[in-house]
RNA sequence: GCCCUCGUAGCUCAGGUGGAUAGAGCACCGGCCUCCGAAGCCGGUUGCACAGGUUCGAGUCCUGUCGAGGGCACCA
């Protein structure tokens, strides 16, 4: 319907040109957009405001010109008035929003879908947690966040892979592996000395002691060096099996698990950091290399090969995006947690002195989850071995509630998390409220069968029974959908479907207590009930769009 | 000190790429089930941190001030 009324618009622009009332360089295309006042109208344009300054007319005259030359011969408008300072708003005709939800029916679950992502490759980076521990509520939010762009990507006509880049190599994993070291020494009964900045948690004596279940007491006797190295690859891989089990309990999958170690092994890192030296961007300072970041904006000029000869982490991080390129994706979302926004300049850098489009990488950044009780913070922290680890809050409020809290914020903002009122807002909370409306629509269609109606093919007949305001305004908000649904992809900005369906969900529960479906008017009652299947499959769609379950009954 | 993200109702948060009279939920008070599930609906009070600027028009863009959180390693 949009796009007609564009089309109406452009026609009738070229026609006031033709008359030589309106000189303009070029017919520009008519931004329309639904107002927040219903009252005016379904969708509105503001072209005659925009053209005043072009144009050199006054915004209602160029509206006036513009009405008078719109083709009215078809049934989609019923009413088009300028107000305001020179808005134009038009009203769709009832004929056009029914015609509109058959439509909708029709395009069943596509209805949201699009192809503005044209089959673009995008990779989506997400979690990303060193397989040093298990995952705590904030890698949550990364996750959730993560996965609903995935989808909400994948909806939108891109070809979507989800990647999780494990960082198993560097001090962290040598930290592991000498903590779960320490605490099999203590299990086999030899004396210990746990490491001063080792991982306290009570999970890497679980790590140790399935490692000894595995192998015995041998790591016991064996030099220190191999027996570390054997404590950090077991645990390693064991604590992010542990992860990618909690990530799948969560609905979580990824297409590929990229290893930092494989790429330096593999001599990925290495050629990076050749390529970049042949840029002229890397010089040595005290024996170290530097990048010259700050040619590229960041602050400071960064390390790359430490003057002990080794790659600093950073130059993994050159290697890794820039192997994202040449595996051919067209766009780079790394979902980051805010701690982490100091680096998001420092790889722009380093890709654009590679000559790769640094345009192309983009990094969103999850703010941190303020865990709180009761409104008191609860100190989290792998250091300090006290934390709430993910699959405890998930267990305790579901997957539905957790991922929908964590999208119900944007990712930018930070966000507070408190565990005792989620946990009393499990039977009272938001999900529910539009898991609800889902499970009414249910309910509906269970009556009607009960009361023996007999369903009827989706057909304009079928529609004509429709016309009330509220029903024709319901037909409005899904229609909103795929709109909802581009502009969540194009902001990288899935929160906006969960607002969404939460605001299609109040007004089916408005539209519930005040029309009844079944009713004894056979003609109304198949009009409502192809009203109310569309609005199931909308929530349906817009919920599994999330990661959210859509039951039929609660 | 420099950089990043943010500042909207008592609290937690939206505000669709600059539009018309800024919205939800929670909390508080009062109503609504002989009728498709009351996990619902209806009614009631308050707000864009501050000061400039850009233009027909700013919660939205720019600058500054104040405030919150985070980051500023040859750590990962």
């Amino acid at each position: 319907m949009k796009d007609a009324l564009r089309d109406l618009i452009s026609q009738a622009l070229e026609k006031a040109c033709a008359d030589g009332v309106l000189s303009l360089e070029r017919v520009p295309v008519a931004h329309l957009e639904v107002p927040r006042d219903p009252t005016h109208g379904d969708l509105a344009s503001n072209i005659a405001m925009s053209l005043a300054k072009p144009a050199k007319m006054a915004p209602r005259a160029i509206a006036e010109v513009i009405c008078e030359r719109l083709d009215r011969s078809t049934d989609l408008l019923r009413d088009v008035e300028i107000a305001g300072p020179g808005f134009i708003n038009f009203s769709f005709s009832d004929d056009a929003w029914r015609g509109r939800l058959l439509e909708i029916i029709s395009a069943g679950d596509d209805f949201g879908s699009s192809r503005v992502g044209e089959g673009r490759r995008v990779q989506v980076e997400f979690v990303s947690a060193n397989p040093t521990g298990p995952l705590h509520i904030g890698h949550g939010r990364g996750a959730v966040v993560g996965d609903a762009l995935a989808r909400v990507l994948a909806a939108s006509g891109y070809d979507v892979d989800r990647e999780y880049y494990v960082n198993d190599a560097g001090r962290q994993m040598e930290m592991l592996g000498q903590s779960v070291y320490a605490r099999y020494l203590e299990l086999c009964g030899r004396a210990s000395e746990f490491p001063d900045e080792g991982y306290p948690g009570d999970y890497v004596i679980d790590v140790a002691k399935a490692l000894r279940e595995r192998d015995g007491d041998k790591w016991a006797d064996a030099p220190e060096g191999e027996a570390v190295d054997a404590a950090r690859s077991f645990g390693g891989d064991l604590l992010l099996e542990r992860i990618r089990v909690d990530l799948a309990e969560f609905g979580i999958e990824f297409d590929c698990f990229t290893s930092e170690k494989a790429l330096r092994e593999d001599g990925t890192v290495s050629a990076a950091t050749e390529e970049l030296k042949k840029t002229q961007h890397l010089y040595e300072h005290e024996g170290a290399l530097w990048f010259r970041s700050t040619g590229f904006g960041d602050d400071k000029d960064r390390t790359v090969v430490k003057s002990n000869g080794d790659l600093t982490y950073f130059a993994s991080d050159i290697a890794y995006h820039r192997s994202k390129f040449t595996r051919g994706y067209d766009e780079i979302i790394d979902v980051w947690g805010a701690d982490h926004h100091g680096y998001v300049k420092r790889v722009g850098a380093a890709l654009e002195a590679l000559g790769l489009d640094s345009k192309r990488f983009r990094v969103l950044l999850v703010q941190i989850v303020n865990l709180t009780r009761d409104g008191e913070p609860v100190r989290m922290g792998k250091r300090t071995g006290e934390f709430v680890e993910l699959r405890q809050v998930v267990d305790e409020v579901g997957p539905d509630l957790a991922r929908f809290f964590f999208l119900m914020r944007k990712a930018d903002a930070q966000l507070e998390f408190d565990l005792e009122l989620a946990r009393r807002q499990t039977a009272e909370n938001p999900v529910f409220y539009v898991q609800y409306a889902h499970t009414r629509i249910a309910g509906i269609f269970r009556q009607a069968e009960a009361k023996g109606v007999v369903l009827l093919e989706p057909s304009l007949g079928v529609a004509a029974a429709l016309g009330n305001e509220d029903e024709i305004a319901l037909i409005r908000t899904l229609n909103e959908f795929p709109e909802v649904v581009e502009g969540a992809a194009a902001a990288y900005e899935p929160h906006r479907v969960v607002f969404y369906v939460q605001r299609l969900a109040g007004e089916f529960h408005r539209f519930y207590t005040r029309h009844k479906c079944v009713t004894d008017d056979a003609d109304l009652t198949a009009g409502r009930l192809l009203l109310v299947q569309a609005v199931k499959q909308v929530i349906g769609r817009a919920l599994r769009l999330v990661g959210v379950s859509a039951p039929d009954r609660m």
